[in-house]
DNA sequence: TGATAATTTGGTCAATGTCCTAAGTTTTAA
DNA sequence: TTAAAACTTAGGACATTGACCAAATTATCA
């Protein structure tokens, strides 16, 4: 990837999270970046090829953090979702625009469906797992646990749709904290004592 | 309103719950009504006035099922929610571009910002308030309240979205069983033994 | 019947994503 | 140094989109 490539999908992520995808025209992209539309379809014949690569930046960078942090304590664990949730509002523009990308962007749709759902769905049950054996969480039945799984993607996903519904595109890392502390607040019931103590450290570092 | 405008809004609603608002457009569903564009735009000048009627519609069905079954028992709010996953299923197409709607159709944005979210928040928050009064739930703080209440909203709002992930639109009602047990498990931390047996009739009874 | 309102038609408009050709310019490598 | 490759510009074209409009047609009712 050379350094044109670079500042276009830089400066086109700049724009998609600032209007949304559907609303920056190739037009519009090119005349910002001083050059012409052809040479933008140089580097990217189509839109959904640029925005499959801000996907492939977006997904690589969420891998090094889940690489770079363990959850070997219920903290880890939710200090690494705060590095998520930030990496997420960096490219909050894919978020916003999950459900029209599944199904009007092939290469994500497979690249999605084929790769990241399964690893980081595995990954986070992974992770659960080890708390469990860590003695950070307890939980009474599999239903409880596949509960939080659940619900946890969920939030991940949506926090910022949700965000949105609330205040403008560009004011959604004010809401950021809220949605952290949820998800803390999500694993209480199923908190050891040890557990107890990471959710309450992790909480009150938000301030 | 009149038949022509209920037809239109029948078959508009059909297509857009197929293939998406943002992919029927007005020719599309004009050739498919057996009318001409102009006849389209005389009804509804502007698709987002299209929309918003289907979204009137909604809120509509909506206010009435709240209305219909009061919260006296965990299992009658749990059944109310059942019936609300129901009726979103068939508007299934706003609830999938919720972000987009609200960000661009200024008046489904007003409508939802002014009296939708107000209402719906106070009205969850007055049904946990009852179920703890009549003692189906118990919670040991204000922030376990308040987490139900984000939890539960964030649900509802994109339990389709996230189906939609992992299969097409045409086959979200086979979803909507496991998006409504994961409801139900959902208050099972803060469930009094009573609320506990709503819980398990519910989950038995959506086989 | 005749006038008014309701409805339908056909065509135009700008904007979008995509595609194309032809000509330059810069970089790379033999 | 020179030829080839990579890059950039310029201009245009295409089908599709939502929106808009004037005129023609039909329905309604006094």
């Amino acid at each position: 990837m050379n350094a044109t490539q670079q500042k276009i999908i830089k400066r086109a992520l700049d724009l998609f999270n600032l209007k949304g995808i559907e609303y920056v025209g190739m037009r519009e992209l090119a005349a910002d970046l001083g050059m012409r539309i052809g040479n933008l379809t140089y580097y990217f014949p189509t839109k959904d090829d640029l925005v499959f690569s801000i996907s492939q930046a977006y997904t690589e960078s969420n891998t090094q953090i889940h690489s770079e942090i363990l959850s070997n304590s219920l903290y880890d664990f939710l200090y690494k979702n705060r590095l998520l949730f930030e990496n997420g509002l960096k490219y909050q523009c894919l978020l916003l625009s999950m459900v029209h990308l599944m199904e009007q962007n092939a290469r994500i749709a497979a690249n999605y469906r084929g790769n990241v759902t399964q690893t980081r769905m595995s990954g986070l049950a992974h992770d659960i797992e080890l708390l469990e054996t860590n003695k950070y969480l307890k939980f009474g039945s599999d239903d409880d646990k596949s509960l939080i799984i659940s619900s946890n993607s969920l939030q991940s996903r949506f926090w910022l749709s949700e965000a949105v519904l609330t205040e403008s595109r560009q004011n959604l890392s004010r809401q950021l904290r809220h949605y952290l502390r949820m998800k803390a607040l999500l694993f209480r019931p199923y908190a050891t004592r040890k557990g107890l103590e990471d959710i309450e450290r992790f909480i009150r570092e938000l301030d």
